[in-house]
RNA sequence: GGAGGUGUGGCCGAGCGGUUUAAGGCAGCAGUCUUGAAAACUGCCGUAGGGGUGACUCUACCGUGAGUUCGAAUCUCACCGCCUCCGCCA
């Protein structure tokens, strides 16, 4: 959420950062609220301070003893016109609070600009892609050959867009989370959490998915509840990511100077419903409606959230490193960051199989867009409330980790070699053959 | 799921229809005193928003939302959180 402040000052200025979004700001109709909203609140606080002063008379005139029935008759005609104009300023408030809620953040000076992915731009290259003397085969193949992947019958269970791992390839996609979290708890100074994976509309609210992107959740209520509240809306959403709990543990809450800044790291499924991808990396691990991801999360304080932020990127590329994975890193563009993001840098790891790089993580610097929304703060050096920065990255998606594992560390004869550190976690086996590894 | 209790500023805590402008305390900030510190004393000290160039001024906020009233932290109803006990349960 941008400040309105800003917005009343600085229309234009906010409107021409957006344009390089793509998003088209509603001038008219939020200059029409605003000047609606400026002469329905001035009225509205006057008709309040004229009752609040008469009810004062009322109460020292009663505690004299005093008759009171002529101010009583004063105030009698305020009743109504005092509860209209209530009404339609919170109706105006409202509106533009509607308004506001949909606005994507403000692109930092430093983002490149551009319509779309094509125009991201790639920041630095870690790694060379393997050359292979045999015919590569993808990780879909490579799975099913080895017995171990088969989404035939995940299709039975759930449906398209759902995987099933077994024996040595279950226990590599357990052995790179345990890896990835033991690495930013122990290496890189994180601090472990185990969140919900169902959350309330607030804290999705607070994040940025709601109000705006409800078709990519899935809602969940309580057995043979319709809807568990009133209000025709599902008791809980499946998080699409841990951002959403990581991040809403600040929320409503002033965090002390010198516990900055937090930093957590999580390894929980994510559900989305990938509405509006329908054709889209239909084969395969690449997109599921559930898949494993360790999150990354700082809370910063203002002045810090840039220098966070490649901190964060490094700390998502030092697991690509040790798993000796190639990747790029790229800077997104105005037109291809996320609704919350600022700033954000894609890692895209190698695959072989499709001959390119894909993104494996986001990280990006939310600023204070989310802590307005979330009203997350911290006392700042004067002792006064100000709001906290945000960011968030993949440390690393974990599906799509194991997708490059396979393509990267395939054998001519269907096997699978094991990475180096991935090892202690494996029970010290070294591929995954033709026996399944287990 | 059932019964009972409870929710007030950064924290503790009083207030239960009208000088509440939310007492008092703790913590914090500034000052006096002191070689310095502590103690003592004095002053300041919630959040958000509106109007005004400004000194200033107005409004809202006591878990959330509705209601009663000229007037609600206080009364009524609903919901939410937390605590205690019971039931069920991995």
């Amino acid at each position: 959420m941008l400040e309105i402040q800003q917005l009343r000052t600085d229309l234009d200025a906010v409107t021409r950062q957006l344009a390089k979004r793509g998003y088209a700001f509603p001038i008219e109709a939020f200059n029409a609220l605003e000047a609606e909203r400026k002469t329905i609140q001035t009225q509205t606080q006057e008709l309040q301070a004229q009752r609040n002063a008469a009810s004062k008379k009322i109460g020292n005139a009663k505690s004299k003893g005093e008759d009171v029935s002529a101010i009583m008759a004063e105030v009698a005609h305020l009743g109504d016109a005092l509860k209209q104009a209530e009404t339609q300023l919170e109706q105006i408030q409202n509106s533009l609070q509607k308004i506001l809620l949909e606005v994507p953040n403000l692109p930092h000076d430093s983002v490149p600009e551009g319509k779309n992915e094509e125009h991201n731009q790639q920041i630095r290259r870690w790694g060379e892609p393997r050359q292979f003397d045999f015919a590569i085969k993808d990780h879909v193949s490579i799975g099913e050959g080895l017995g171990l992947l088969d989404f035939e019958t995940a299709a039975k269970l759930s449906g398209t867009r759902f995987s099933l791992m077994k024996g040595g390839l279950a226990r590599l996609h357990r052995a790179l989370a345990q890896f990835m979290l033991d690495t930013h708890t122990q290496e890189h100074g994180y601090m472990e959490a185990y969140v919900p994976y169902l959350v309330n509309r607030e804290s999705l609210r607070g994040t940025g998915q709601l109000p705006k992107f409800e078709e990519d959740l899935f809602a969940v209520n309580a057995g043979g509840a319709e809807n568990s509240t009133s209000n025709n809306s599902p008791a809980f959403h499946l998080i699409p990511t841990a951002e959403v709990p990581i991040t809403n543990m600040v929320r409503d809450e002033i965090v002390p100077l010198q516990s900055l800044p937090l930093k957590y790291v999580a390894h929980t499924p994510c559900f989305r419903s990938e509405a509006g991808s329908y054709g889209r990396d239909t084969r395969g691990l690449i997109r599921q409606h559930q898949f494993d991801k360790v999150e990354l999360v700082h809370i910063v304080h203002p002045d810090q959230s840039y220098e966070a932020l490649e901190q964060l990127v490094g700390h998502a590329e030092k697991i690509l490193q040790k798993l000796a994975l190639p990747y790029r890193v790229m800077a997104l563009c105005t037109g291809d960051m996320g609704f919350s993001a600022a700033k954000t840098y894609d890692i895209e790891v190698w695959l072989p199989a499709q001959n390119t790089y894909r993104e494996i993580s986001s990280c990006s610097n939310c600023e204070a867009f989310q802590a307005r929304r979330m009203q997350a703060r911290f006392r700042n050096e004067n002792g006064k409330p100000a709001l906290l920065h945000t960011l968030n990255g993949s440390g690393l998606a974990v599906g799509r980790t194991l997708v490059a594992v396979l393509e990267n560390y395939q054998n001519a004869d269907g096997s699978v070699s094991i990475p180096e550190v991935l090892r202690p976690y494996m029970n010290g086996l070294d591929q995954l053959g033709k026996t399944g590894g287990e």
